[in-house]
DNA sequence: GCCATAGAGGGCGTTACCTCA
DNA sequence: AGTGAGGTAACGCCCTCTATG
């Protein structure tokens, strides 16, 4: 559902869907008009684009989660992408132990093949990442908090809570820049002894709570500019009413032209003007 | 110059884990 | 000790932008 509230000449587009972040107790997805750096609107968001293209009265998303499952194709499937083997993985520069919990992800079966490429898309990147993780560490960036035992064994890693300091260091290095190139991304890894992929994560995560903040503000705004403009058009419905009561009960008005009233584009100045209207 | 493609990086939605009342 | 809520690290998907052929 979009809500266009007029504020001046402005039209401000609301979309009322998706985002389960709760704000003020409320599901609420917003265009931002500056949300950091290229200019792309949560409208054309993926939420935007699902609602938008459904009808377009208010939407509650009560529908559970599906979750795509992640996992190799079926056989019978060619796909012209060739699949990674283990040691292919093992001879582009990647650890045993990561290729292995790599390749754990393939056990299970799947059959969509959209779902499939796109897995695998985010598989290499993700494998990526890994490498560049792997290869920063080679040089000296290994970090004791990111490591634990059970990445090493393949399972499930442990969410790990940055400490106090760490926090602070990031959120300084926030204050001035939001956003991080390779080199700096590395540098604050090996500042703070993590893996460059947490300091990627939490800058991610530190965006969208800011993010999510202005948007809070910008409710409460918007909010306070409809109230105020509610209650401003009910005293001119009222006014309106008590003009025509009076108009109504006192002949003598009728004989007199119709006043309009005209605001000045520029100085918006109010001007009255006794001539009849068009 | 135009087009197709791949890769990088960021946003968004979501999950899972952790902490605390 | 158990539990629910809130915070947040981490993930997956998709998009835009840019470089390249």
């Amino acid at each position: 559902m979009e809500l266009a509230l007029s504020l001046g000449d402005t039209p401000k587009p609301f979309s009322l869907h998706g985002k389960s972040q709760k704000i003020l107790g409320m599901d609420l997805g917003f265009c931002m008009e500056n949300n950091g750096g290229r200019g792309e609107e949560a409208g054309s968001s993926e939420s935007e684009r699902r609602a938008s293209s459904s009808d377009p009265t208010v939407q509650l998303r009560l529908l559970p989660f599906s979750p795509v499952h992640r996992s190799r194709p079926p056989s019978s499937y060619t796909s012209p992408f060739p699949w990674p083997t283990h040691d292919s993985l093992v001879s582009e520069g990647g650890r045993g132990e990561k290729c292995e919990e790599w390749a754990a992800t393939l056990s299970s079966s799947k059959t969509d093949k959209k779902s499939y490429h796109m897995d695998y898309f985010s598989i290499l990147k993700s494998k990526r990442r890994d490498f560049e993780e792997i290869t920063a560490a080679d040089r000296g960036c290994a970090n004791s908090r990111g490591t634990s035992d059970d990445e090493e064994n393949g399972v499930a890693r442990k969410k790990l809570r940055l400490s106090k300091e760490q926090s602070a260091f990031l959120e300084d290095s926030f204050k001035e820049h939001n956003t991080l190139n390779p080199k700096q991304k590395l540098a604050l890894a090996k500042e703070l002894n993590l893996r460059p992929r947490q300091v990627e994560v939490w800058f991610q995560n530190r965006r969208a709570r800011t993010k999510l903040k202005q948007t809070e503000v910008d409710y409460e705004y918007l909010k306070r500019c409809c109230e105020t403009l509610t209650e401003e058009n009910r005293r001119l419905q009222k006014e309106v009413q008590e003009l025509r009561a009076l108009k109504a009960t006192q002949p003598f008005y009728k004989n007199l032209p119709a006043t309009t009233l005209t605001m000045c584009p520029s100085c918006e100045r109010i001007a009255t003007s006794n001539k009849p209207t068009h």
